[in-house]
DNA sequence: ATAATAATTGAAAATGATTTTCATTAAGGA
DNA sequence: TCCTTAATGAAAATCATTTTCAATTATTAT
């Protein structure tokens, strides 16, 4: 583990937020978590830590989870309202369509892509989305 | 314009379904648009054109194109419910930050990449999503 | 052209996800 | 420990989407 979910605790100290068992539990779920989850299913997993938890605080912890760049929403064909961990730097994301495991990759070079379709279309390109789906090693062979 | 309009009614016809004139607004409005549209936004549009309209439909229209490939879902930082022309063959989306104009790119060549990433990670990759996001000639200059 | 049929329609109701409201609780600095 | 104020959960409200259903209409068979 590089980042302790520890320190997401310190982060959310660090910019005003105050520590709660409710985001405790929030925290520990998402945090480490190697598949994208729903607010729904961080609910659920949470909920077995922190019994009074309710439902309205997963929301409201992912918003500011999200806000400082802990975590990311994640866009699949079946919906968009998961989230898992942020990746640090430039990174692109990974999943399995068998079992749903991310993982994150870095090194892609598009620059050379991106002059060209900017001097075919007029376009400034600013930033760029690409997400990669296959099979992980587990679920295929 | 490659396709007309009428081809996508032809398609839902060939397909076993129903020209109306609620199909026609929707088509006309949704086909040939330069930006992303939101099922509320196609009703809007098309009920000028059809007044008796009902959102339900478009949804239910909606849903018919996207199952023949005429029309794909736009990902986008703010929302996924907005629909586009779909690209031929494979094609990748640019868009417009300021004004949402949406344009398609092709000539991509991941294949080094996914090789490496799939080499490094164990996976069998499938596919991927790709998305350039900037400004048009517009709205930069 | 007419009639028969089955798909399509829009309104209304139902559903499901997310947000807002609000009285109560509890974190954490003084 | 006390005080202030952020955070909480329940309930209600909102918003997008789907389902239900009786009426309508496109298409096929006559
Ligand atoms: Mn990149
Ligand atoms: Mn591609
Ligand atoms: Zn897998
Ligand atoms: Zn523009």
């Amino acid at each position: 583990m590089i980042t302790p979910s520890e320190t997401w605790l310190e982060q959310l100290h660090d910019n005003g937020y105050r520590i709660t068992a409710a985001r405790r539990a929030v925290v520990d779920t998402v945090f480490g978590s190697t598949h994208a989850l729903t607010p729904s299913e961080v609910f659920d997993t949470a909920r077995k830590k922190y019994r009074a938890l309710g439902l309205v605080t997963v929301y409201r912890t992912l918003e500011k989870l999200e806000e400082l760049h802990l975590i990311q929403r994640v866009h699949q064909p079946l919906g968009c309202q998961a989230f898992i961990s942020a990746g640090h730097g430039h990174q692109h994301l990974l999943l399995c369509q068998q079992c749903g495991q991310v993982e994150f990759f870095e090194g892609d070079d598009l620059d050379a892509l991106t002059k060209s379709i900017a001097r075919k279309t007029g376009y400034q390109i600013q930033e760029h989305w690409l997400q990669l789906f296959g099979l992980c090693a587990n679920c295929h062979s």
